[in-house]
RNA sequence: GGGCCGUUAGCUCAGCUGGUAGAGCAGCAGACUCUUAAUCUGCGGGUCGGAGGUUCGAUCCCUCCACGGCUCACCA
């Protein structure tokens, strides 16, 4: 008989499983076995999914999979009665099922449950994948991460940690006075970051709408409010590319601190991801990729004229003009590189593209990059005589960005004429330059206290504190194509 | 968007220079009172991702399409 003809039978019969309502589930597998001396011969009542069916004839052992992990149950005749154990025997592999009976161990020392009761919760009418092989296509892993996280362990493991994460974030923040905060992710205007949008619509306000690419501005406007020390951890949408290291949509925490700046940053940020690797990992080191990461703070700090010189050989801190810069680029050859036709390319643009050509790549152990050209960093203060460069960092880890800071800029006046610049940006075919907001500048009139603020991509930490290859891989519901 | 690779039974995978498909597990029927990838006996299971083309004949060769993976580009 298959699936589809028992469920027939039973619901027939007036046995339908799926009018079960409730489960008395008083323990959990890792619970029995972690405690097993204390539980010996006591009675415990389990619930979970058939994960494997061993009949011998007069018994069976099933292996019960709950959200811990797996504890197997002994069942025969003698445990459950002539007609429950026949019952029992027509139940499959995927079913749901609640056990009741006592704990102890089988001949060969596994620590199981001895039924003297079961109930069938659930019936599975599909048959799970292959047991020993598990799953394996990534396509359905994604697709149907239900059937992922059924059959690979490691899966239930990481998404675990991510939640754990995320909480050691929170504490970590909240103990140290932050206000959490939830901004729109719908807006007219998408701004505070270089990317594109998605757009949607208001039915109600017949509107075009963004979803937001960053949490930025509003925040800063709880600065300004007066929250002095606030973030919002939640996603943001960015209508870009996907690979291993880019989902559409991910999970991001900025912050701001008022009265701070970048180096004040600095320090929260690798405190606070040192922090989390403790709780979650048990230490700073991790390896990821089979490369171990060490993020016991300080972590080095490296300016980034100094990381081009380092790495690429190129001395950019007597380039005086946009000039000299675009005939090192040509010289160089890392010409490429640049977003934009040389021509129009400042000397930030083109440190930049050395530092992105030559030095990125060759920063694995967590390592800030500190001091930005004005140029690509519209909403940052300028560094004390040097109006050229900006107090921003952004901390790289395993040559990926993991984080970006900075003094935050709050003189309304230079504001504006940022947003004027990423204008004319916009107009040179910068689809991803930022959107002024007007309010945002308004704001900054009311006043906003010199402010340090950092983003940081929440799944990338995760990638690294749980080894994962690519952010599909922390991602519960990663953003697929419909395949029909 | 470009390049490379993949798509065969529910799952994991074979399938040789072109001759209309196999294994293991899962499933079904049976045996077995300590198994744990249980074992043993028997049985069924496929529009070979889709559409065209070449050919006497296509899972196999060619073209296009779909979806996925990797990679490059793009990307705070």
């Amino acid at each position: 008989m298959v699936r589809r003809e028992k469920l027939a039978r039973l619901q027939a019969e007036g046995r339908d499983p799926f009018s079960r309502l409730t489960w008395n589930q008083t323990h959990h597998s890792a619970e029995i076995k972690r405690d097993f001396e204390a539980l010996e011969n006591k009675g415990v009542s389990i619930a979970g999914r058939v994960m494997s069916f061993r009949d011998i004839g007069k018994a069976a052992f099933i292996d019960l999979q709950d959200r811990d992990g797996r504890i197997q149950v002994y069942l025969n005749a003698e445990g459950l009665g002539e007609e429950a154990y026949a019952e029992v025997k027509t139940w499959d592999v995927g079913d749901i099922i609640g056990v009741e009976g006592y704990v102890f161990r089988t001949r060969r020392g596994e620590m199981s449950v001895h039924a003297k009761g079961m109930t069938l919760l659930a019936k599975a009418l599909e048959p799970l994948p292959e047991k020993f092989h598990g799953l394996k296509d990534p396509e359905i892993r994604y697709r149907r991460r239900y059937l992922d996280m059924v059959m690979n362990p490691q899966v239930m493991d990481t998404f675990k940690k991510r939640t754990r994460i995320i909480r050691a974030i929170r504490e970590y923040l909240d103990t140290r006075g932050y206000i959490e905060v939830e901004t729109p992710i719908l807006s007219t205007i998408a701004s505070g970051a270089a990317a594109r949008p998605f757009v949607t619509k208001s039915n109600a306000l017949n509107l075009q709408l963004y979803l937001r690419i960053a949490t930025e501005l509003y925040l800063k406007r709880c600065i300004v409010g007066g929250m002095e020390r606030v973030y919002d951890m939640g996603k943001n949408f960015r209508n870009e590319g996907i690979d291993i290291r880019h989902n559409p949509e991910f999970t991001m925490i900025e912050l701001y601190q008022a009265y701070a700046d970048y180096k004040d940053m600095m320090e929260l940020c690798e405190n606070m991801i040192a922090f989390a690797a403790e709780q979650v990992c048990g230490s700073a080191k991790v390896i990821y990729q089979g490369t171990e990461i060490d993020f016991t703070p300080p972590w080095r700090r490296l300016t980034m004229t100094d990381a081009v010189k380092q790495y690429g050989g190129i001395d950019f801190s007597g380039v005086k003009t946009d000039e000299e810069a675009r005939a090192i680029a040509k010289a160089k050859g890392f010409e490429h590189e640049l977003k934009k036709k040389l021509k129009d390319c400042t000397k930030g643009d083109i440190l930049n593209a050395a530092f992105e050509a030559f030095a990125e790549k060759e920063l694995i152990q967590p390592t800030f990059i500190m001091d930005y050209p004005t140029d690509i960093s519209p909403l940052t203060k300028q560094k004390p005589g040097d109006p050229t460069m900006t107090e921003r960092f952004e901390a790289f880890v395993y040559a990926r960005e993991i984080s970006n800071a900075y003094s935050e800029l709050n003189d309304p006046i230079v504001q504006l004429d940022r947003f004027t610049q990423q204008a004319k940006e916009r107009e040179l075919g910068d689809d991803e330059a930022y959107m002024l907001d007007e309010d945002f500048v308004s704001s900054l009139e009311v006043g906003m206290p010199p402010t340090g603020g950092m983003g940081i991509g929440v799944d990338r930490i995760i990638m690294f504190l749980t080894d994962a290859y690519s952010i599909r891989d922390v991602i519960l519901f990663p953003t697929m194509k419909p395949n029909n």
